[in-house]
DNA sequence: TTGTAGGCGTTATCAC
DNA sequence: GTGATAACGCCTACAA
């Protein structure tokens, strides 16, 4: 099975013209006679003629596409910044190939590599959990592909960075939850080599010190593989639960470990908020329907692919070498349901 | 900004060989010399030779990429779907171009010529609800581009499809919900100009007379939009609530209409089950926490995609045209859940 | 105003 | 065994 296409030649054969002429002709160049531009770009609307972009690709040395790699695409936030992405670079005329890193450090160097390889313009990523080393970026990075990093960041490559507020978004989390009057508050997170989990614990910690609270080691549990693997968060929840002063209330700080425990919560029977108060960063779009409805951290995932985008496009297009990089930080959002609502005593 | 990779050429010069020679070398013919290749090996793999894909797209005519058209990605089904997708590409080293039709017949008219023309091996689509009409994708088919199809098909192109098995979920579901005991059982869904409409349709209308009632054509809901607009939905929801006899229970036939039914119910603190029961098709990995947790029609979406992607790729790869094809159904899972348990009286 | 020629990186054919 | 050459489809100096 072969894909036939129609191209200059066709044209140029046809109308009796040189494949240079109908090139002019079909970039509407100046050098062409009217005539002769009305015949090609006639013959071409006929005959629907689309220039290869194959062709077009090697002769440019650019593809018109970008490269996505996140961790998951089966996760809210990430196809709600992929819609985003998507967006901005349609409506530049860029292609999006999106990849998935599943966590694992050697997919994503090996995508990252098949990317470049494949002639992406440029590359938009969130480092994956087991990523603690960047070096395959930046070797990318100095050959002169242009990057952009969103959500899971790193400062080792000079380029932009759109991220939320990661930092305010825990503190407002935690800070929610002491109000509430909850005071033994745990903390289940991803890796400590993600930059959102470094902000987040910030967040998280500051909240305590702040009410004068002694944050508590014994209250922080790391899942390395950011809820992928359900046993390891079940491991980390059960470990908070068998603590002599049991948590009244959990900080989650990722959409798969919120889900997770609360998933695991109601299979263990324990009332949320009554026994444990849950509070977690999600993009979930079903958190309202949730059992109980969760409090959540909501992150501008569309935004920020979007602004990712206009970014990276930037970088791209740009004629000179780019030397001043932005770092965008975005809002997030905290809504406030049941689950971290303390019941009347 | 320009990324600049090693190529042949730059490996025949250092070596003071020819371009073909070391191509040859490269592709371990057995006309060159033990000694030249080792050396072209050596020297390819020390400055981390990598083949520019491009080029040889434009060589062999083919991309080693296959175009994925779904609605939208930010829905469990799809995304777990082109996980299925993803993984079976990649092992056969295809590259995957995901692009979504947000439900618009024109974006996937946009999208499949958009693909066709980046010179996608095939294709892998899954219809938008508006799309009533598949001229487009006929044309690209005779124009000898693969194409297979999954979960929203049609019979108007002659290839592979792989299908849940609706009409059975369907069934399933509906048998289930008047084992319980409910009797006026709604039906919302989508288009029926989709295959998996009316299919689902069939099962339900079947379940029902086969338990001696007959359908209510009032309590059938059509949303064009397939739940991406909420108010289409909400609308028809309102329509059944005001019914005289207002149903005591509900079938949903999309993870978005499911979600977003569950969600206004609560909103309108109507009870689930005890007013109205909700069984739903989704694929959503918190069902089971929903409030209350949802009784779940669930599809083999991984397999889904991982069944339609060897087809395709059968389809690409093959020698001679394909004149036999095949229409793969799959088993669907009922999740029994909260929503649907009549509670006892 | 139009045409010729060369090249993007790779591969395949054919000659040496 | 190795190399020269043409070709994939497009673009662009440079000639004519």
């Amino acid at each position: 099975m072969k894909f036939e296409a129609i191209t200059i030649k066709d044209i140029a054969k046809a109308l009796n013209l040189s494949v240079s002429t109908v090139s002019k002709a079909l970039h509407g160049s100046h050098e062409i006679s009217k005539e002769t531009k009305a015949q090609v770009l006639a013959y071409a609307s006929k005959y629907k003629y689309k220039p290869n972009p194959i062709a077009q690709s090697l002769k440019k040395g650019r593809s018109k596409s970008i490269g996505v790699i996140v961790c998951n695409i089966d996760n809210n936030f990430f196809s709600q910044a992929i819609n985003g992405i998507e967006s901005v670079a349609r409506q530049k005329d860029y292609n999006v190939i999106i990849t998935q890193s599943q966590e694992s450090y050697d997919r994503e160097v090996a995508n990252s590599e098949h990317l470049s390889s494949r002639s992406v313009d440029g590359l938009i990523i969130s480092l994956s959990a087991e990523t603690r080393n960047v070096d395959h970026l930046v070797r990318l990075h100095e050959k002169g592909l242009p990057i952009a990093l969103f959500d899971r960041v790193t400062d080792a490559i000079a380029t932009h960075q759109v991220i939320a507020d990661n930092y305010k978004g825990a503190y407002e989390a935690t800070r929610h939850l002491l109000q509430q009057g909850f005071r033994r508050i745990a903390h289940i997170t991803s890796s400590l080599s993600l930059s959102i989990t470094v902000e987040r614990m910030q967040g998280y910690r500051q909240a305590l010190e702040d009410a004068g609270l002694q944050p508590d080691e014994r209250y922080i549990k790391l899942c390395a593989h950011g809820g992928m693997i359900q046993e390891e968060t079940r491991l980390a929840l059960m470990q908070l639960l068998e603590l002599e002063d049991r948590p009244d209330a959990i900080f989650t700080a990722s959409d798969r470990l919120s889900t997770t425990t609360l998933s695991l919560l109601r299979q263990m029977y324990i009332e949320i908020p009554g026994q444990i108060a849950l509070v977690g960063f999600t993009n979930s779009i079903s958190a309202d329907i949730f059992n109980p409805a969760l409090t959540a951290v909501v992150q501008p995932a569309l935004e920020m692919g979007q602004q990712i985008t206009e970014l990276l496009i930037q970088l791209i297009e740009s004629k000179r070498p780019v030397t001043s990089f932005q770092k965008l930080v975005l809002a997030t959002e905290l809504k406030i349901r049941d689950s971290s609502t303390r019941p009347p005593a």
